[in-house]
RNA sequence: GUGGUCGUAGUUCAAUGGUAGAGCCCCGGCUUGUGAUGCCGGUUGUUGGGGGUUCGAAUCCCCUCGACCACCCCA
């Protein structure tokens, strides 16, 4: 293994095992997306920097130390797109839409952070979101987490679960912040570093420390679900219940928050046991106040992203069948006259719909072996004797059996 | 960004500081018209890269790149 070019780090190429199962979840999804009437927005990988810093926060870990921005060469300021959400936002808003009524939004593609890769976690990765705008009341919400929780449903995957929690609204956050604030001034010296400098720049993240010790410090700490002001509490019950008549399993999780500062009230994750540290699969909340925040009229709106190479390790984890489109013919063409006639075989063949592997010629047993590799139902010998009589012969590679027929006769035998 | 594990043929893995090997894959032949299943043969490596210690380094040390794990953070 000389020196060579390779992709950098964190960047990986999708080779075509692993495309195989993102189509399928491709697949999969744009069906259900399409049960619950959202659209597909196919929006640029690159933004002005400022959109990012505005939407998500200067203080979070995204925007001040993981997005890969630059100047160009006209010294703007721009970015390679961390999340989708601020994008579709700007869209929304620069195409107009606000006076449309709801706009139910999907989209899929690539995202960058610069972070220390793990499995599941790259520097590039794609995810697969979706946005409804002008989405009010606790309907749309329920909806939304349905809609997510089939998403996941249709691909078969095991062993994950959806938590959900209200973050609060500008209204009841900040009485409930300061209370927080206060319990964990008293528990100041039982707590790790980080949560120190959390209890000040993100008092809710503290909640969330892994640190052991802090979680034994924190098991009667205040929760926001237990100090939402009136319409909050009644938007969380709703949303609740709606739930259960739709049968979707949940579990009321007080300790989730969000990293990006734009989320309020529902706040929700499908989680799995299964991918160690990057167990999140699908993630997001309500955010009525962004579009308003980037200069468009007050919009409730609520979205969500899921992982999708996260989802694909899922997929083989679950033992998914992911059906592949396999070769239906190997042509193998014997001796060099029978070339023409072999192409034009293969040409027709391919005309009804079949996929078709023309196996280049040369010997039978090469070409054999080559239909085997490529788990081929058909191989279709073309010899002399087949080109003289315009026909072809025809083996079954699973039964053995074997055929001399026409071209119609064959296409019937392999449909 | 912090800490840790690892890196040998296309691939999965061996090799106490002393000649770099095996299985699988691939290619060819036995069988110039038949695969999955037989037999025979063959190709492949600056041991991730660079430097150092040593008579001698895949093996020990340093640097670097990458993968992975935990933290951090998140999809």
């Amino acid at each position: 293994m000389a020196k060579q070019l390779q992709s950098i780090r964190g960047i990986h190429d999708g080779l075509p095992g692993e495309v195989a199962n993102w189509q399928f979840i491709e697949r999969q999804f744009e069906q259900v997306f399409r049960q619950y009437a959202f659209a597909e927005v196919r929006l640029p990988v690159l933004e002005p920097t400022e959109l990012f810093v505005r939407s998500i926060g200067e203080e979070t870990d995204i925007v001040s130390k993981e997005m890969y921005a630059f100047e160009d060469q006209g010294g703007d300021h721009l970015c390679l797109r961390p999340e989708g959400t601020a994008g579709a936002v700007r869209a929304y808003l620069q195409a107009g839409l606000t006076r449309s009524g709801g706009q139910r939004w999907y989209y899929k593609g690539p995202m960058f952070r610069r972070e220390r890769p793990q499995k599941g976690r790259l520097r590039q990765f794609q995810q697969i979101g979706a946005e409804w705008f002008g989405a009010s009341g606790p309907a749309e919400d329920i909806d939304m987490l349905a809609m997510a929780w089939q998403l996941i449903q249709s691909i078969q995957l095991q062993h994950v679960h959806m938590e959900i929690n209200s973050l609060g609204c500008p209204d009841c956050r900040p009485a409930y912040r300061d209370t927080l604030q206060a319990y964990l001034t008293d528990k100041q010296q039982h707590l790790c570093e980080t949560c120190h400098q959390r209890m000040h720049s993100n008092p809710m993240r503290v909640l969330d420390c892994k640190v052991q010790s802090c979680q034994q410090q924190l098991t009667d700490a205040p929760e926001m679900v237990a100090h939402l002001c009136e319409p909050c509490t009644s938007h969380f019950d709703t949303l609740k219940t709606g739930l259960a008549a739709l049968a979707i399993p949940f579990v009321v999780n007080a300790r989730i928050v969000r990293g990006l500062d734009y989320y309020n009230r529902t706040a929700f994750e499908i989680i799995t046991d299964q991918l160690g540290a990057q167990g999140t699969v699908l993630a997001g909340g309500r955010y009525d106040g962004l579009v308003s925040e980037l200069g468009g009229p007050a919009t409730p709106a609520i979205g969500f992203a899921a992982g999708l190479e996260r989802l694909g390790l899922l997929l083989e984890a679950s033992a998914v069948s992911v059906s592949s489109a396999g070769v239906d013919v190997a042509v193998a063409a014997l001796g060099d006259a029978t070339l023409s006639y072999s192409l034009q075989v293969a040409q027709q063949l391919r005309q009804h719909g079949l996929t078709v592997l023309h196996c280049g010629g040369g010997n039978a047993k090469r070409q054999f072996k080559v239909a085997d590799r490529e788990s081929a139902r058909f191989v279709a010998v073309l010899g002399e004797d087949e080109m003289q009589a315009q026909s072809l012969t025809l083996k079954n590679l699973a039964s053995g059996e074997q055929i001399t027929c026409d071209i119609t006769e064959a296409i019937q035998h392999i449909k």
